[in-house]
Order: structure tokens, then C-alpha cells, then sequence
DNA sequence: GTGGTCTAGACCACA
DNA sequence: GTGGTCTAGACCACA
């Protein structure tokens, strides 16, 4: 039996999709300067290292750049942004499968639940 | 800025649903008589009246029913537990739409993403 | 606001009324002797004062009757026990009309509902 | 023989009823805000999460709501009023005739008796 | 302040 | 043992 309360998710990882969701929603638009380590960490409650790697990993997937002195700025290659789109999509659009899948479900059965929910 | 780590959900609805999936997927068969409240608490690592409030409420769904002295057991009627999966389902694919809808995707996209991770 | 949990009726009125239930019902029959105060007591957990001053208390309504040396007996007076279930029903009537007035409602409203509900 | 004192309700259901009774009648009008969770329990000498437990229940039948942070209100909702005050009616009307059952009355007596007592 | 959640621990009825 | 109730008391988010 799988219990996993409170989170499941190591906490970067959580902050890193967060990241990505506000930058390809537009919350973060290309080339803004985004606030400094410290101040992000503050805001989210968590430690400055835990943050400056979910940071590090972002810039590592392109979304974000920085530069030495004056700071961190989003992407301004918009086709970046559309691929981290399409990734996450496919991640939401997975997990859907997977947890549809647990309960038991057979594609043919998912497909149909799809269909209906659409209407 | 919305961060919100360890889920947001409250325990006692973390394990409403564990227990609904379980339930739903057949791990726990019709009729089949489920632990005592301590010993789920005890597995779960929570405190024996959260489990308890958890189980009341699956009582009240008729997923469960309980007998005084004797134990808990799965619910015996195969349409309510079939009603419960469909819920289920519909409340996973409504999480998806949002957010997918919330990486700035509009419907079509949406349904087209979908399309295009079945095959 | 009257909030009133764990009881209201004082206690030896409670024992009364249950047994004059029990004698007018049948559970008890006329001129059947009853068990001991003491026994009695002891089988309601209470005080063996408080069950005396029910008892005397039945005795005063002609319900029962002791014989000095050989116990307790229920009446063989078959009206007085007519009498007495009469006066039960009448009490449980009028509680009924006191709580449907409390809930608002009017003589006719309350009329319609127990026909409603003779049906 | 069944003995039971002190009514034999848990505390929350005998508050569910009390509460039911009081929005039903227009002691609490529909709209009015109730006191907090805290100063009910007080006023009824019961502990805050009986009351909590109590009040969580007449959420669920729709006769309150809560809004977080400012309070618990009775619903505007009409016509949940009425439907509650027949339920609560329903339920008397149905004591008053297992009562009655139990004096060893007949339906036709029962009917009788109540006929005659609304004179 | 207000509703809500959670833990710890006691006690009860029933069989 | 098993489900159920209740108290005491802490802590949280929200505004």
C-alpha cells in the first residue's frame, strides 16, 4: 500500500515545475529580469541553496541566463519556450494516463472518458 | 506568486483517495474486510482519528460500511464502486484540462496534444 | 438557547416510565413478581434509593403492590393498567404536538403531516 | 431488560438536533451569522471539536455555510429550511408511533388516540 | 479572530 | 478486539 503524504516530490523539483509553469503561461515574459536567489527563496520558504539549484537546472533546460553582474533574465528564444511547453503538456497529459490507468482503466475505456468529459 | 509545497490537500483527503483507488482498482475486493482503524492509522503513520474521519466519510460514499464489533468492509454493491471510479476518472482529466489550460493552452491545442500522445 | 445533553428527566422519573412501559406492554404480567430492589438497582446501575423511589412511586399509580414478607408484585387490576397505558399514549401524544410546535408549526400543518404520514 | 439512561445520543447528534431545531423554527434566521465555533462549544459546555464535528455535519445537509475567515452563516436557502423542517417533523411524528407500538397499541388505536387527544 | 486540521489519549458499548 | 465518541490542546491559513 502506497501511502506518501506531504509530497512525494523532492521540494526543488516541485519549485523547478512551478518555474516552468509561470514562464510558458507568460507570468514571466522573454528577457525579464527575474528577482535575485535570496529574494526567491524568501518568498517560497525554502532554503537559498534548494532554490539556487532549481535555478541552475532551468538554466541548464535554456529557460533562464544569466549574466555575472547583473542578474537573471528569462529566455528570449521563444521557440525554447513553445518546446518547454509541449514537455510539460506531455508530462500533465502522462500523468492523466497513468493515474487513469491505476484505477483500472483500459485505454479503450480512457479514450471514451476523454470524450465524454469534452463535451 | 503561489507556492504552495506538500500538496495543500489536508491528510484526511490524501487518504480518502488512496483508499478510493484502492477500492476502485480492485486491490480491495467486494466485501473483503479491511484492517482495524489502528492498525490502517498505524500503517498510514497518522493519528487513529484522522484515519477515522477518512473512513467515516468513504462510509458515507458507501464505499465502506462497518459493523460494530466486527470490522470494516468494502461496500458489496459493484454500481456504487463503479460510480466512484467514474468520478474518479472525471476528476483527473478535469486536473489535467486545468493545467493544461494554465500553461496558457487553449482547447483545441489541448485536444490535439492529447491526440497526438495516444498514438 | 437550550442546549440540555445528558438527560433532562431525572433519573428515578426515567425508571418509572420504563417500567410502567414494561408492565402496560405485557413484558410484565399482572400479578408476576417482580425481582428485588436491589436486584433491580443493580441491573440499572443506579442507586438502590433511586430505584426504591421509583418503585414506591408505582406503587402510589396502583401498578404494583408488595406483600410484606414474600416481594413485589405487579397489579392484577387489569383497568388500572388499561388506565395507565392510556395515560402513557396520552403523554407521548402530547410530546409529539409540543415538538412539532417547537418546530414552528401550526395545529393543521401538524395534522396534514401525521395523516401524511399514516399512508 | 435495556436500561438507558441519559438518552443514549452521542453529544454532536443531540447538537445537530438542537441546531436543526433552532434553524428550522426561525430561532436562526436564514442569513444570520452564528457564533463561533469556540463560543458555541463554551455555551453549550462541550468540547470545540464536538461543536466543530456538529456543525461540520449541518454544513453537509446545507442548513450552513462558512466562509474562512468570517464566520458561519444559517443558509438563505429557503426552501433546505422547509426540507429540513419536514425531515425533523417526520421524525417525531415516527417516535411518537414507534412509542406507541411499543405500549402494545395497535395502528388503529394509535390513530385513535391521537384523534381523540386533538379535540 | 475565524474556520479547519491534527495529534494524543481516554473511555464506552458490544460480543 | 472493534468501531465510535469525546476532551485537551496545538498549529495553520487567511484577512
Amino acid at each position: 500500500m502506497a501511502w506518501e503524504f506531504a509530497g512525494g516530490q523532492p521540494i526543488y523539483q516541485q519549485i523547478i515545475r512551478s518555474m516552468e509553469i509561470q514562464i510558458v503561461s507568460g507570468k514571466y515574459h522573454p528577457g525579464e529580469k527575474i528577482p535575485a536567489v535570496r529574494e526567491l527563496a524568501a518568498q517560497a520558504g525554502v532554503n537559498p541553496n534548494t532554490m539556487q539549484r532549481a535555478l541552475t537546472e532551468l538554466e541548464r533546460e535554456g529557460l533562464l541566463y544569466s549574466r555575472r553582474t547583473s542578474g537573471r533574465f528569462v529566455t528570449e528564444n521563444e521557440s525554447t519556450i513553445r518546446e518547454a511547453r509541449r514537455t510539460l503538456a506531455e508530462q500533465f497529459i502522462s500523468e492523466m494516463f497513468k493515474n487513469l490507468e491505476n484505477l483500472g482503466m483500459k485505454r479503450g475505456e480512457i479514450i471514451e472518458a476523454i470524450d465524454h468529459w469534452k463535451e
